[in-house]
RNA sequence: CGGGGUGUAGCGCAGCCUGGUAGCGCACCUGUUUUGGGAACAGGUGGUCGUAGGUUCAAAUCCUGCCACCCCGACCA
């Protein structure tokens, strides 16, 4: 490609309402155009990174042995009906009527369309496992989009639905996932951490978040500083050391739970995890009473009073810095910032339950598939690679998802000697399938070099004063900002060896 | 949905209070000189001032409704 004819541009002044760095840096590199709120165009150099990060996800997807499917983004109101979701997913819900007046909603998950066509193709327990996957456009319409490809209404998602006859053969694939979601992170070049989640009415520890970690992470997690204990502080625990004596300040609380007051009890420097305590309550609908604390209600307090007395006891607050790890019993956890990229779930039945979607067991039985599901948010770790990987110049793409793996630059384009030795270059590399671009722009040299600073391109090839005193290439790495002095005959050798070691 | 805020050229903004020729910087176009970190000079293009109505001789400016967008909170990959 060549940058005179490449359908983009920068810019130095980025909009106003671009708050987080990678929005920021996507604007001015001319990667994403924004159409309505949470709504994006992708321009060419933002879609190339787009689909190199989709082309891990597919290769890594299809290595586990998930078989890639399309299922529609516009979805039938009966599907979600016998889910029952239709009335319980709420106003996140695109709901759509066609001209006969039929409802639809667009897409924001597939559980009901893959459940339907599991129990369409698949009769027997020979035929399972079954992991099946799509990588398609999903529209959630969020109460409040932000932060550009971070959290639009319109988004890019993997999404795999994997069905079974045995919690043994579930528990394989979700560790397989797991295992895949981490190939594919590390080869995306991205620092993560798997973190236990809220896993929800399921139960059980078999929800894992994929974090992408970065101080501007939308999500806290707590790490234990000993061992590898991490969970979201949704869903995080802490080791206590049983009954807390002496004076003890107390703060109340009164929760509705399912329209019944209930007071709730914690040390008054906590906070209260209402995640945790809609659990212990096993409550549908739970929210913060207006109403002051009175004596004679029910009560429910948290384990580390338990020296109060109280019957109900339950885990209610939010862990903190400091806290003791739940899984070691020794180290201090802390709390870091993540973006969640990817997240891996175990179902079980609860789509084949509601929509009856069954096998025919061995002993000849209907049964409802156990679920299993998995996703990759994919716009949004472009964007978590680009809050990781920049500077002040711009983005520093990872040659795993960079749009372009070189850029050559003729500093002067009034010099045909410094053409020519940039036009053979760039058809040398063209030839060797390197993915190159070419700045053949008639600009400064400096807004060439802000240029492939700005869009974050590996590596840089300069064609300049070097080459006409001494013959010489300069090749500069945007990562390091080291410059190496090549002849001209020796760029692709230098570039091949350089992108077989990132391969590695 | 609650609270706060903004809509003036592609982007960033001034003008509004106190009504009277729509402006600045960047970007863009033409020409000349340039070419190692967002070049200089000269000349130019581009705006129904979010929208509908009202007040007025006259509205970007005052009033009312609507819309869009943004920020803070509850939802999520």
């Amino acid at each position: 490609m060549r940058f005179s004819q490449l359908f983009f541009s920068t810019f130095k002044e980025v909009p106003k309402d671009a708050e987080v760095l990678s929005h920021q840096l996507m604007l001015r590199a001319g990667m994403i155009r924004k159409v309505a709120a949470g709504i994006y165009s992708m321009m060419p150099l933002g879609l190339r990174v787009l689909r190199k990060f989709e082309a891990i996800v597919r290769e890594e997807m299809n290595r586990s042995g998930a078989q890639e499917v399309l299922m529609p983004s516009m979805i039938p109101s009966e599907l979600w009906k016998r889910s029952s979701r239709w009335d319980h997913y709420g106003r996140e819900l695109l709901r759509i009527k066609d001209r006969h007046g039929k409802e639809f909603c667009y897409g924001p998950t597939h559980e009901e369309v893959i459940t339907e066509l599991a129990n369409h193709y698949i009769k027997s327990y020979k035929q399972l496992p079954i992991n099946a996957y799509q990588i398609q456009t999903k529209f959630r319409d969020e109460i409040r989009p932000r932060f550009g490809l971070m959290r639009g209404r319109e988004f890019l998602m993997k999404d795999a639905y994997s069905f079974h006859a045995s919690w043994e053969s579930l528990d394989q694939t979700y560790r397989d996932m797991a295992a895949t979601y981490r190939r594919i992170f590390q080869r995306a070049g991205l620092k993560f951490k798997a973190v236990k989640a809220d896993s929800g009415a399921i139960g059980g520890d078999h929800s894992s978040e994929f974090m992408v970690t970065a101080d501007t992470g939308e999500d806290a997690i707590m790490e234990c500083l000993s061992c590898d204990y991490a969970a979201n502080l949704e869903a995080a625990e802490s080791h206590h050391k049983g009954q807390e004596m002496g004076d003890i300040e107390t703060k109340t609380w009164v929760y509705m739970a399912d329209q019944k007051p209930i007071s709730v009890i914690l040390k008054s420097e906590d906070t209260i995890n209402e995640i945790k305590l809609r659990k212990a309550l096993n409550a549908q609908v739970l929210y913060l009473s207006e109403t002051t604390p009175e004596t004679g209600l029910d009560a429910i307090v948290d384990l580390r009073l338990s020296g109060l007395g109280y019957e109900k006891l339950a885990d209610l607050r939010n862990v903190k810095s400091g806290d003791i790890c739940p899984h070691c019993h020794q180290g201090r956890l802390q709390e870091i910032r993540g973006i969640e990229v990817g997240h891996i779930f175990q179902l079980g039945d609860k789509y084949s339950h509601s929509m009856t979607a069954t096998y025919v067991d061995e002993a000849g039985q209907d049964k409802p598939f156990l679920m299993g599901c998995y996703g990759i948010g994919i716009g949004r770790s472009i964007a978590a690679s680009i809050e990781q990987n920049n500077d002040k110049n711009g983005i520093i793409w990872p040659v795993a998802l960079a749009p372009y793996l070189v850029d050559i630059i003729a500093t002067s384009t009034a010099d045909e000697t410094l053409n020519t030795c940039a036009e053979s270059l760039y058809g040398e590399l063209l030839g060797e399938n390197i993915e190159v671009i070419l700045d053949d722009r008639d600009e400064s040299a400096g807004l060439k070099f802000k240029d492939a600073d700005l869009i974050g391109i590996p590596f840089h090839v300069i064609v300049g004063k070097k080459f006409l005193s001494e013959g010489l290439i300069e090749f500069k790495s945007r990562q390091s900002g080291a410059v190496t002095m090549l002849k001209p005959e020796a760029v692709l050798g230098h570039i091949q060896t350089l992108l077989r070691a990132a391969k590695d």
